[in-house]
DNA sequence: GAAATAACCTCAGTATACCCCGTATCGGCA
DNA sequence: TGCCGATACGGGGTATACTGAGGTTATTTC
């Protein structure tokens, strides 16, 4: 009995104020709403084994076919060496081609592969799924509140995020 | 001429209908919201050379000196392998202290430094205008409503993600 | 009291995300 | 023509985030 753990003196300090002061951050919701929209999506989407960013990725190539890579980059909100990374791991599943453009040599650009356009179009009903079950515990007519807030705050806060920090 | 580049081909298409569908999946909005956090995180707290995780982790510390990692994952909602590499980091950096459990010896233990206490307390300044930052583009009115909308999807969708919240 | 079970940790591997630096190429300009 | 700044990419490095395998210590069960 004087082996108080610390796990119970957490939970005994629960009762009055239970949470951290890390729940009136907005940063710390965000950063728990996105991990909880990754494990959703995972869950969802179990049987393509492709991830969030790397279906974003593929359905601009669905609407852009051969972009290159600092294109996609802006248009994702995705780091160019990261959009490289992607790439690079979709190409190797045969998902995506990628190639040297021919007026300018310096860009890689990328396509989808038919396996690739498949993938996307059957991945649809599974994608969409996760994004309704992260907006589930809104009532429904706050949900599309929520979603205008959070493309004003992207919006209003555009300069960043892209490491596009100017000075 | 006959070279039309693939990001004028881009941005002309963008002129109707400026946004790729991504702009209406809530999971892309709070991926790119996170991504602005940190940003703004980063830049905010630049002198410090410490990130919103690490920070949450020592606030916690603060908080509830000597938990396991096991709970820290809980409390913040991190993964507990992650939880491990951050304190290992913390610790080579002097801010934190690791140590077994003398009743659990299971357990591994932590806790800030005078060193990793001085820190959180100078950094709280920084912290919160990072926080600020990324509300302003809302009306301030707006703003509690966000985070209350926040907090709704998280708890209504704690069960998912391995780092689950405490209940 | 020994075996099974549970809890906590570590390590290895994968994926996202970003930075800096170096290299190759392009475009314009002297 | 030859140079020079801008652009696109790649490599190397760091940090978050999760999965799975495996080890050690505690607890429960028989």
């Amino acid at each position: 009995m004087a082996k108080q753990t610390n796990r119970m003196a957490l939970v005994a300090a629960e009762a009055p104020q239970p949470r951290l002061p890390l729940w009136s951050r907005p940063g710390y919701l965000v950063r728990r709403l996105h991990q909880i929209h990754s494990a959703l999506f995972a869950e969802e989407c179990r049987g393509f084994a492709i991830t969030p960013v790397q279906y974003g990725l593929m359905t601009a190539l669905l609407h852009y076919p051969g972009s290159d890579q600092v294109t996609l980059g802006a248009e994702l909100g995705i780091d160019r060496t990261n959009v490289a990374d992607v790439l690079k791991r979709l190409a190797e599943r045969g998902l995506v081609r990628r190639a040297r453009g021919k007026g300018d040599r310096r860009m890689m650009l990328a396509f989808l592969t038919a396996e690739g356009e498949a993938l996307v179009r059957d991945m649809r009903g599974a994608m969409q799924r996760a994004q309704e079950r992260l907006l589930a515990p809104l009532p429904p007519a706050e949900r599309e509140r929520f979603m205008a807030m959070l493309v004003q705050l992207i919006d209003g806060n555009n300069q960043y995020g892209r490491s596009l920090l100017r000075e």
